[in-house]
RNA sequence: GCGCCCGUAGCUCAACUGGACAGAGCAUCGGCCUUCUAAGCCGAGGGUUGAAGGUUCGAGUCCUUCCGGGCGUACCA
């Protein structure tokens, strides 16, 4: 159950009652002695009815009904009102499992996205794994989620690629683009040193545009060994995407002529320096210039803004999302902006849908500089996770000096890849984040591996007590501190979800766990589990029990794994 | 030039969108392993939230100006 929800509800319908406008604003409370919740919406309540603040928080709790959900209820400051929950209320909602919501909504994540002409690179690592965190909460709370993976699968590069391909028989050969980093930097100098080659490479393009049967097949094998590529990332990453997920630019080619011509028909086309645009009076600056949209080149061909608008109508229209999540580079920001308002005043969001840009920053090295590999250049996925896994395994070594090189190893992958996307994930999407490997590796405090550890201890515990978790009570009423502030941390747990979820900042979900855990290692270094007996034992190991389950719950919603031992 | 984002402890990050004394981790210093895994726990120091004004019961959060940084800004995505 979401408990701010519960008693959000609860105060609204005091707020409804009293005539006073505004919202309760629960939140968990900042300090103890204020309780476990505390609504603040008192104060803007009151002043909005020019009344004093500590008399209407008085009159709310005067006819507030937390009957059975809070033990106290106190008034406080210029007009808080902290409620303390009661013990059995706390013992019905130890989660262990994620609710679902009442009111599923169909929502269209889009997110991962790689250019297929290159192998993934660390630029694709954020947008890859934020948004598939998002996607697994979204289905947890049983919403219905459909991934649409907007791969570069189309365009002038193809033309470049396909030629060097066919020039060098690497047709039928996969061995040639096992590296296509290498491959694409070859077909690269080839185009900016060799005419013949670059108007051959034109050319192909246009054959693939035209639909040339021979350019077509070509084109379906270059990308298909290129998905596997992807593939092999997503897999080692955790990351769920799969074939079946694939809409990529290509599959909008026929409805682009489609869109130019229907924005031509509302009269919101403008031939500028021979481009096809789109003008909006809100992308107008202070002097009047006004930004184009550009739908469609002077040479003809369509561009991203194109794609993406055909992609609206597509994801809005058939697919009949509510909300669409673009979880894309912060760079993009004006991009979205414009092509969402152009969506809007042309009618191609067909289902009044909640169009949303999820931007998050760039991964920067110590020194705050875009991450790169020493030579300058992008570092591709499988590096930095060989990286990840090679140094973990390495510590889980020196940890276990005599554990075997492959379970060390084992190990080290769920570790290594866990920490990586942690450190990721835990910190607040929008901003740029300094990429460390020395702070991630040395798996100290809020990481990944901090988790883990705390679910191993709990494993730990049921394995050296012989104990048979479906024998443990399912409601426990807390008793010594420590173990109430564990249940209260517990009972937050959709709370949690929820806000992941509203404003898909996979970070408060992190956050949620971390405390989780260092409330359960408290709770652990001060109360006896084993070796205490009767029902000290029992409530304290389905306590521990609960927590190894919204931890390892909790962790598989952000993509990462567990161990039983570490 | 214009627009968007950012500036919080030595470092890396939080702060539930205007709430109570700005919190964690790393690093530093001091304690805790014959007792359920020390990848842990307990404690200490460390802040004029870039600066100055303003709005109000209350501002890291909102407004104005300035300083510093990042990004974007017509046919790449």
């Amino acid at each position: 159950m979401e408990i701010k929800s519960v008693l959000s509800s609860k105060i609204d319908a005091a707020f409804t009652q009293l005539g006073l406008q505004g919202q309760a604003a629960v939140q968990a409370s900042a300090r103890a002695e204020f309780g476990d919740y505390q609504a603040n919406g008192v104060m803007a309540a009151a002043k909005r009815a020019q009344k004093n603040p500590r008399e209407v928080a008085s009159q709310v709790v005067d006819i507030l009904d937390l009957a059975g959900v809070a033990s106290k209820v106190e008034i406080a400051g210029p007009g808080f009102i902290n409620i303390t929950l009661e013990a059995k209320f706390l013992a019905q909602n130890m989660p262990g499992r994620v609710d679902p919501v009442t009111e599923a909504a169909t929502i269209v994540v889009d997110y991962s996205a790689p250019n297929l002409a290159k192998e993934m690179h660390v630029g694709h690592l954020r947008s890859s794994i934020i948004g598939d965190c998002l996607v697994r909460v979204l289905e947890a709370r049983g919403h219905h989620v459909i991934r649409q993976n907007h791969v570069g699968d189309w365009g002038t590069q193809f033309g470049m690629l396909l030629t060097f391909m066919q020039d060098n028989n690497a047709d039928g050969r996969t061995d040639a683009l096992a590296d296509l980093e290498l491959f694409y930097r070859a077909a690269k100098v080839r185009f900016d040193a060799d005419d013949n080659f670059r108007s051959r490479a034109r050319l192909a393009v246009v054959g693939l545009q035209s639909g040339d049967a021979d350019s077509l097949s070509a084109w379906q094998h270059f990308i298909e060994i290129s998905m596997t590529h992807c593939d092999d990332i997503y897999q080692r990453l955790g990351v769920t995407l799969t074939r079946k997920d694939i809409a990529g630019e290509s599959s909008y080619n026929d409805d682009l002529a489609q869109v130019v011509k229907d924005l031509d028909a509302q009269s919101l086309l403008q031939e500028s320096a021979g481009a096809q645009c789109v003008f909006l009076d809100q992308f107008k600056n202070k002097k009047g210039d006004i930004l184009p949209v550009i739908v469609q080149k002077s040479d003809g061909g369509y561009l991203y803004a194109t794609t993406d608008l055909a992609a609206i109508r597509h994801r809005t229209g058939t697919l009949k999302a509510n909300r669409v999540l673009y979880f894309t580079d912060a760079r993009q920001s004006l991009h979205f902006k414009q092509i969402f308002a152009v969506a809007s005043v042309a009618g191609f969001n067909r289902n009044n849908a909640s169009l949303e840009h999820m931007p998050f920053g760039s991964m920067l090295d110590a020194k705050g500089k875009p991450f790169k590999s020493r030579e300058g250049g992008v570092i591709k996925l499988s590096d930095l996770l060989d990286e990840a896994e090679r140094r973990a395994t390495e510590l889980v070594r020196q940890k276990n000096p005599h554990m075997s090189q492959a379970q060390a190893e084992n190990l080290g992958r769920v570790i290594g890849i866990g920490a990586i996307k942690y450190a990721d994930l835990s910190k607040n999407r929008t901003s740029d984040y300094v990429f460390d490997w020395n702070q991630m590796i040395s798996f100290e405090g809020n990481t990944a591996p901090y988790l883990q550890y705390a679910y191993t201890r709990i494993q730990s515990l049921f394995s050296k007590g012989d104990v048979k978790v479906e024998d443990l009570p399912s409601q426990v009423i807390a008793i010594d501190e420590h173990e109430r502030r564990l249940a209260v941390t517990l009972a937050g747990f959709n709370d949690t979800l929820d806000q992941v979820i509203e404003e898909g900042m996979p970070h408060l979900l992190c956050s949620y766990l971390y405390e989780l855990a260092t409330r359960f290692t408290q709770f652990y270094e001060a109360c006896p589990i084993l070796k205490s007996d009767g029902q000290d034992r029992s409530r304290r190991l389905a306590l521990a029990n609960d927590t190894a389950m919204t931890l390892r719950q909790g962790l598989d919603l952000l993509g990462i794994g567990v161990v039983s031992h570490m």
